[in-house]
DNA sequence: ACGTACTCTATACAACGTACAGAGTGGAAG
DNA sequence: CTTCCACTCTGTACGTTGTATAGAGTACGT
């Protein structure tokens, strides 16, 4: 799995990275550097959009930079820290519409198609750990921005939290799913009815259809509806609607 | 990121494996196997559960079993169809209790707190990908089972199926987040308390609390009622409430 | 002019999954 | 019984990863 985001850090170091802090100390000896951090993590997040986090690479960065693998260690401490500082970037560019007018669902609703589209965007960041997040000026923008939805409902700070985190965890399943499906297609080279349609026949001899009569029912039917096993588009408005509606329980006990 | 079940399989041979397929064609040449594929797997199985998916590898797999590891390849056409065949063998080994009389809600909350059992028994089961699952035995006694908690809601059975679908990757997000945590707690060796205390005092040089002022009050409020950032067991009934409560909407609207 | 802090490069290592070639084994065929 | 060859198991090898380490070249402060 993704073992990402170890390496010895220093927090330090990182720190002053994520938040661009202008270069410590006086002028610098010996040659000038040919790159900056900014054109370093731009290579790597292009190389991340088009081909996934297995297409990113040390090397590969290096390479699309015109630089060798090493050069890259001048800039950043690792790749954990560059994964971080992708990151961080990619919150900070993400479009953040103000709604402070609007109901409270529209708001959230808002959010989660934000993130969403954050996840279309840049679709490795669905797959990154969330823990030990990136404490950058990204993140506290983005956390911020979010908290706000949830202006005005009555909800105390740990609720609040808790209900982004349940919002966020959601949309982020979503997109997790929707990957999985991209990435089996596109490593078995086979679509989801194609993959079906070899694997249906031989299933069928071994697959007895009265000892798992509901499975056989609805899995055809789920099936034939959205047609490939998984439709993330259906997964996500409907689990939305079933997540606001679940908050919207929470908010109604705390408004009385 | 996770890369594994792709590989170039046979889907004969795999489901010839998923079901147990006694050993097709007549009797067999050359000098007996001296392993089974049932111990190859219980062996994958042992491994991953005591150190992760990283853990699992073909030498420490054949190491356990005294062999060389090209010897597991006469059992398994591959990594990508042993992680299948542990799958589904996880599956088939969920204690499934049966809660026909029960309502609806303590149905459904049973599912969820079954497939969170899996995952603590498993961790590496929730860090799989879920698209083209092992269509064998163990998932498809599973999926029988958890939809029949769905029983008498009214659902038809598209709905059923996004409705078990919606409530599963929320355990699953929990599952992932929680493990997450453990294995920045692992590779960090530092718990989330120290790694807060070693970032704390170096974020108040860079972090402006009247920028984030939300940010700032949410998040200390957050981190101080569960200790560490995320409190697993605080995000799963939190959760699971609003998820039986959204879909508590549905069925209310569909027994209309 | 010189020393040294710095940038960039080349090489190397351990781990992974598994392709490939070979050695040994024992049931089927004569 | 002998012969054959399908089969099991092994040893070696390759390409890929992140990055440690050592060295070559550069240009600022003295």
């Amino acid at each position: 799995m993704v073992k990402e985001r170890s390496g010895a850090d220093d927090p330090a170091r990182t720190l002053e990275l994520l938040w661009r802090e202008p270069d410590r100390g006086g002028p610098r000896r010996g040659p000038k550097q040919g790159l900056t951090v900014d054109a370093v993590v731009r290579a790597a997040v292009e190389l991340a959009d088009s081909g996934g986090l297995d297409a990113l690479t040390m090397r590969g960065v290096a390479q699309r930079l015109g630089v060798t693998p090493m050069t890259l260690y001048t800039y950043v401490p690792g790749k954990a820290e560059l994964l971080a500082l992708m990151l961080d970037a990619a919150y900070w560019r993400m479009p953040r519409t103000d709604h402070t007018a609007a109901p409270w669902r529209t708001r959230v609703a808002a959010v989660a198609h934000e993130n969403r589209d954050l996840y279309r965007r840049h679709p490795w960041v669905a797959t990154l750990p969330t823990a030990r997040p990136p404490l950058g000026p990204g993140l506290m923008t983005k956390y911020e921005h979010e908290l706000a939805a949830f202006d005005g409902l009555g909800l105390d700070d740990v609720e609040r939290d808790a209900a982004l985190t349940f919002l966020l965890g959601f949309v982020q399943s979503v997109a997790r799913a929707d990957l999985d499906t991209q990435a089996a297609v596109r490593d078995s080279a086979l679509s989801d009815a194609q993959w079906w349609a070899a694997h249906a026949p031989l299933l069928a001899k071994v697959f007895d259809p009265a000892r798992f009569p509901l499975a056989a029912r609805v899995g055809s039917a789920a099936g034939e509806a959205h047609q490939g096993m998984h439709d993330p588009e259906h997964a996500f408005a409907f689990g939305l609607e079933r997540v606001l509606d679940g908050l919207a329980q929470l908010v109604a006990s705390r408004a009385r």
